[in-house]
DNA sequence: GATTATAATCTAATAGTATTAGACAAATCC
DNA sequence: GGATTTGTCTAATACTATTAGATTATAATC
């Protein structure tokens, strides 16, 4: 017994992040893990500090997952368009990977700087995409919250059924965001 | 041994409920639970089915207070004084009673009609709120889940300490809904 | 190529959950 | 006061995480 499986860090928090989209964040156990690739638990411990350990990995994993295909979207655009861009790919990123996706919200440990720096990256996208309003310091930290909020607020509520009624959710998220662009438009 | 506690299936949810704003809900086990009330775990299954039904039973109560609170916050309020009223209600009770806010926003069984229902009524005071607003027929629908969408991104992102930089939330969060008012009662 | 060292995986054991079954005692009913 | 119901308990099972330490596979060295 015992040949080798040829597991490494990435492979072990890659198969994680795949049962958190499948089965949901919180069935992601070490047994489901071990599972999945085929291993006895305690091997775990040599990739991951535990389970603690692994949902931290997740978190990481998913926040730079998220930065990444924030940046993509806005790439070569400015202004309203690269705001539309961003925020229909963050609602992608929170349907096409829903575990991951609540693995970016979940509070971090603030002594867990990694964890702390890579959260803030993502609200960093938010900000460039804002830039090109202008706001005097303040406004823009108020205008990347509201947006954040919004956004976060759809995707969150659609990603977990919270809109009952079926009327096309594609509209109301463009409205939302038309109306919260045309309103930062307004002279402030 | 075996003197009776005394409890009903309202005060072990009461405590439940108890544990989950203190504790978070992910502590609410059935045996902090039953520590709490100073009985052993097996005695808990008279009054609640198992973890799953004490969850649901949690979530109930959840909505359920949270619709009253709404509904007390805007009577004889109308317009943008009542959404205003109701919002800051909404955000109130995501910090003061942050575990039984996190019960009322998992996803419910759809086949859990009583949960659905409770769940819904939630959102029928946000439409009630807006109905001085004498929207289109799709477009309330619209409009109540934009208003959702954004107070509930606001607060859960503010509770989860989503929101790193110290500066005035207050002040972000009224930006935030007269932001959305004033784009509401441009010509639609 | 054999030997040694390192590293990956395992088994075994402990402790904490949830859950079910069934015993026993306390309150209630007649 | 005896019978019945109801609340609580103990005991047992099955799952989870975790730690310790044995074992084996690969890599490194001679």
């Amino acid at each position: 017994m015992a040949t080798r499986a040829g597991l490494d860090q990435v492979l072990v928090v890659r198969a994680a992040a795949e049962l958190a989209d499948t089965l949901g964040l919180n069935e992601v156990t070490l047994a489901t893990l071990a599972e999945k690739l085929g291993v006895r638990t305690p091997t775990l411990y040599h990739y991951v500090d535990g389970l603690a350990g692994l949902r931290r990995e997740i978190a990481l994993l998913a926040c730079r997952e998220l930065t990444q295909n924030l940046g993509k979207s806005i790439m070569g655009k400015a202004g309203e368009e690269a705001v539309l861009a961003m925020a229909q790919a963050y609602r992608s990123f929170v349907n096409t990977h829903p575990g991951l996706y609540s693995a970016t919200v979940q509070a971090a440990d603030p002594a867990d700087q990694e964890l702390v720096a890579a959260q803030t990256e993502v609200v960093e996208v938010a900000i460039q995409t804002l830039a090109s309003y202008h706001f005097e310091k303040e406004d823009a930290i108020h205008a990347v919250r509201m947006l954040r909020s919004l956004v976060h607020g759809f995707a969150t509520l659609e990603s977990s059924g919270g809109f009952g009624i079926p009327l096309d959710l594609n509209e109301t998220f463009r409205r939302l965001l038309t109306t919260f662009l045309t309103a930062l438009a307004l002279p402030h």
